[in-house]
RNA sequence: GCUGGUGUGGCUCAAUGGCAGAGCAGCUGAUUUGUAAUCAGCAGGUUGUAGGUUCGACUCCUAUCACCAGCUCCA
């Protein structure tokens, strides 16, 4: 038999082999190092036996196929670790995760934080043992029983899920036995370094109506230095995570009295959002959208007309009893309808097509009680909302637009490498969507179109549309690697006639008009968050709430600090003066801690001179003495066109 | 909403049933200083909130609010 391996050698053998034992005929390195192997791309234990031609790729702990084995057989040492503890818990699952793996228990007491320790001790002990790892198979019926002896009714259903037919994989190590489809390392002293890292609630099969239960999120590395490097790192991410850095940087607050989800954006973090605003709202203009302001609350007929009474009126801010008399008002959760109704006040002709409307837009939205985090999701939030009212023929160059304007305030942002782009497209089962196979195969067939026009790089995700369309969603991810949509373009087939929006076409023909809701940058507050994330803080010239700090180096120089200070902010710059009797020490290490671009010095020096200044970058140190035209307009250019740091 | 955790001055943290404390920040004064922390003094708390247990509660119990992690959700 002839087993070709990854480079394109061929091994012949002449019995049938172990893949360990074709490891070690290749090398005793790879022999001692390979921890799985793919057989015509399937991952396989090390000790299966081929006996027939097959293409062969080993791995080691380098490769992430070889890591996530090695962390997959932790999980179960984790497993084991938890039914000596305590015999009582039942098994869920336990697979890998980006970084590590996690395992669901159901324990008949709750355990904490303060139990992993305990469990830890265990595991170390079960790695000690080195207890060699098999694998069984066992057909479907008597599966079953085996898990049922042991009193596993998670993994009864697991197996009772599985194809008639199939013949099920156990492994076993020591007294403990899993259900598992493997493969794993060939025994538990293979583990070196591993650490559990948090215990949290998940719902059996991840669906709120099933019984929650304890999660044990883990990590295993090959050598304990990765382990600690891991742990290091997260700590370094904890820094940077916005709803800490936001808080000590001043941009907001939140108050107890106030509210969950209902964040106190703080003079600073006002400066931010205010400079991206005005900046979105100016190109808007500049591509030809036309502002709205609309109210941020109406009666319940209009969200009736749009569906979202229907759909979403749980998520709603509803004031006065919808099942009195009287009127029921509700705050806005979008800004859609009221944007229709501009387009439907007086009688519309093609030429008024295609009709971009857009406002920066508060909108509320009643978000459950546990979802709420940070500035990324909240009860009440910022949009830069917008709608495009057009004909059929104009749809795939107003959703261009559409996404070049995105494109370009990501890109004045620096964060046009950041993203991922996400077709969401209706779910199948689900009753949420609008009941009209024939619109909704038409628009997600046009939408796909364009995106492929577009050339555009996306994944397809299924039921992750809006109720009346599908939609590009533009993806970020916060620090700890978490993915929420930044911005969006949506198509919408119903909205046009729901509410009876037309024009008259060329032939004097009454028409109904197309929707495409879209946003620029999204939601201000939660690219508020995602910026404060990536640059630590530490924002553009551009974006920072104070631009320049002028510190002088004594009284002496108050005056002329004053007269500069004077002079930029002419200019629109933001300035603050440290006039604080400190050392010039201090002022410079407060300044940098406070993330601020630029500080100006002032002394003798300067002030004698009458023309210069001295100048210190917070990323780059000292910049030396320039003149002080030559500095204004270098901060002014850095502010003008939107300079974006590519460290 | 669910599971678990946390809540002590603006911030970071002490005080494990027996007098609520420190550093930083703040204020006042002195100092006038050249590229990441000048010195001294002063002030600041109903321990998230409301009940309860106790001779006595930051500490124990109950409820509630907020924050954090995860799950579920996210027009």
């Amino acid at each position: 038999m002839k087993i070709t391996l990854k480079n394109g050698n061929a091994v012949e053998f002449e019995q049938p082999i172990s893949l360990y034992e074709i490891a070690k005929s290749i090398s005793q390195g790879l022999a001692r190092e390979a921890v799985t192997a793919s057989v015509d791309g399937e991952l396989y234990d090390l000790s299966t036996v081929l006996d027939k031609d097959a293409q062969v790729n080993f791995y080691t702990l380098k490769d992430k196929e070889g890591l996530n084995v090695y962390r997959h057989t932790c999980s179960h040492v984790l497993a084991q670790a938890v039914k000596t503890i305590y015999p009582t818990a039942q098994l869920a699952i336990g697979p890998t995760i980006e970084n590590g793996f996690y395992y669901d228990f159901d324990f008949k007491t709750p355990i904490t934080q303060d139990d992993l320790a305990k469990i830890e001790e265990e595991m170390h002990a079960i790695i000690k043992a080195d207890l060699p790892i098999s694998r069984f198979e066992l057909p479907r019926k008597e599966a079953v029983n085996l898990m049922k002896g042991y009193g596993e009714s998670y993994k009864v259903q697991l197996i009772e899920d599985l194809p008639e037919d199939a013949h099920i994989s156990f492994y076993k190590q020591g007294a403990f036995t899993d259900l598992c489809k493997g493969p794993h390392l060939s025994s538990t002293g293979k583990i070196k370094a591993f650490k559990l890292m948090s215990v949290t609630g998940a719902y059996w099969r991840g669906n709120e109506k099933n019984k929650m239960l304890t999660r044990i999120y883990a990590t295993a590395f090959e050598k304990r230095s990765e382990l600690d490097e891991y742990v290091k790192l997260q700590e370094e991410i904890k820094a940077k995570d916005h709803n800490k850095l936001g808080r000590d940087l001043g941009f907001f607050m939140t108050s107890d009295v106030v509210g969950q989800g209902l964040p106190i954006i703080m003079p600073k973090g006002v400066k931010v959002m205010q400079t991206m605003i005005r900046f979105v709202e100016d190109e808007e203009e500049r591509r030809g959208f036309i502002p709205t302001r609309t109210p941020i609350m109406a009666k319940s007929d209009l969200y009736k007309i749009s569906g979202h009474w229907d759909h979403y009126r749980d998520k709603m801010f509803v004031i006065g009893d919808p099942d009195a008399e009287g009127e029921v008002l509700a705050l806005r959760p979008m800004t859609c309808p009221f944007q229709y109704q501009v387009f439907k006040n007086g009688l519309k002709s093609y030429r008024d097509l295609p009709a971009r409307y857009s406002e920066t837009a508060t909108e509320l939205r009643n978000e459950a009680s546990g979802e709420m985090h940070g500035l990324i999701r909240v009860r009440q939030f910022t949009l830069s909302d917008g709608h495009i009212i057009c004909a059929p023929d104009q749809i795939e160059s107003e959703f261009k637009n559409c996404l070049d304007l995105s494109l370009y305030f990501l890109k004045c942002l620096g964060m046009e490498d950041d993203i991922t782009f996400r077709f969401s497209k209706r779910g199948k089962d689900n009753d949420k969507y609008i009941d009209n196979d024939k619109a909704w195969n038409e628009t997600e067939a046009l939408m796909k179109k364009i995106l492929d026009h577009l050339g555009l790089d996306y994944v397809e995700a299924e039921d992750e549309a809006a109720f009346y369309g599908p939609k590009l969603d533009f993806q970020a991810k916060n620090v700890y690697g978490k993915e929420d949509t930044l911005i969006t373009i949506q198509l919408d087939f119903a909205a046009g006639t729901s509410f009876e929006m037309s024009y008259i076409d060329q032939d004097g023909n009454k028409q109904t008009p197309f929707v495409i809701h879209r946003s620029s940058i999204g939601c201000y507050e939660r690219v508020f968050a995602m910026l404060i994330e990536k640059y630590a803080g530490a924002f553009p010239t551009w974006l920072s709430p104070v631009q320049v700090k002028i510190l002088p180096v004594t009284d002496r120089s108050l005056e002329y600090a004053n007269s500069i200070a004077a002079s930029m902010r002419e200019k629109g710059l933001r300035i603050e003066i440290d006039t604080r009797s400190e050392k010039i020490g201090r002022k410079i290490r407060d300044a940098q801690l406070d993330k601020v671009p630029y500080m100006v010095i002032i002394g003798d020096k300067e002030v004698a001179d009458g023309t210069v200044v001295s100048v210190r970058s917070r990323r780059e140190g000292e910049l030396g003495s320039m003149s002080t035209k030559d500095f204004i307009e270098k901060v002014y250019v850095e502010d003008r066109d939107k300079v974006v740091y590519k460290d």
